[in-house]
DNA sequence: ATGACGGTAGCATACCGA
């Protein structure tokens, strides 16, 4: 079982780029961030065509996510439940294969900085806030399905400073501040586990570089994209790694894919 | 490394991003 996920930027603009990968990665559900489409102009013919059905909770010009998969899958919530959200940034999905339910999310966490031309204005970091704290609710009560749980996507948190290339230069950010990352702790704490940081706790693991300045050849990065398993995920967990082959392409988006393997069963020997 | 760069809407330039 191989899941990836992706911050696209923009699926339009990238179809033929995203069709190839998933020719030769051939993963078996993709969850995808920033489509940046509505419902209606998605590619579903061409996604259908590689073998996936997709499930997508679109919007016009900014976030849109999507769950792609090749088993059977039904969607369980668009959005977060009880949490009112103008963006479309949370689809939860359930798929089965082999007779085992995995509940599989794709997220696009809100950025929260102010914007440009309005340095001290709060706004998008207590949305940021609020944001991470109905997730945290909902996180709490996924852990009491007792099944595989599977959270993948664009959190745009830098948890510790070995996931940014230079911590000292994004200290004010609102992907790196205290109560930002504080949150995103908390949710670990529930017992979810960073499925790369549990078998690279040593790589930088950097899933996104800026488009400017040779961020990407100079590895000038950071790790804001993640997948967080339940114990039952967690069991099953064989590999994670980061996809940077698409990112060094023609005209590829700013971050990369993230790849994880799971045994199909906890108690099969692979 | 707080700029330059890219996507979208829509036709010039504004907004968003991390």
């Amino acid at each position: 079982m191989k899941i990836a996920t992706f911050n696209i930027n923009s699926i339009g603009a990238r179809i033929e780029l995203f069709s190839n990968w998933l020719k030769e990665t051939n993963p078996d559900v993709v969850l995808l961030q920033e489509i940046k489409t509505e419902y209606n102009s998605f590619p579903f013919f061409e996604i259908q065509a590689l073998g996936y059905e997709a499930k997508v909770l679109g919007q016009k010009i900014y976030n849109g996510v999507a769950v792609l998969s090749r088993h059977k899958i039904k969607t369980i919530s668009e959005g977060i439940p009880g949490f009112d959200d103008d963006n479309s940034r949370y689809l939860e999905t359930e798929v089965e294969l082999d007779k085992q339910t995995y509940r599989i999310a794709s997220i696009y966490l809100p950025n929260g900085n102010p914007p440009a031309n309005q340095p001290d204005d709060k706004t998008k970091l207590d949305y940021k806030l609020r944001w991470m704290e109905a997730f945290y609710r909902h996180l709490q009560k996924l852990l009491l399905l007792h099944q595989p749980v599977i959270i993948g996507g664009d959190f745009n948190v830098i948890l510790t400073p070995d996931d940014v290339y230079n911590p000292e230069a994004f200290r004010n950010n609102a992907l790196f501040l205290p109560e930002v990352r504080r949150r995103l702790n908390s949710i670990l704490h529930l017992g979810y586990y960073d499925a790369f940081r549990t078998l690279h706790p040593h790589e930088n693991g950097y899933t996104y570089w800026d488009y400017g300045g040779g961020a990407f050849q100079n590895d000038w990065g950071m790790r804001i994209d993640y997948f967080l398993l339940s114990p039952q995920a967690t069991d099953c967990l064989l590999a994670c790694e980061v996809d940077k082959s698409i990112r060094g392409q023609n005209k590829p988006s700013d971050h990369t894919p993230l790849v994880i393997e799971l045994k199909r069963s906890a108690h099969e020997e692979n």
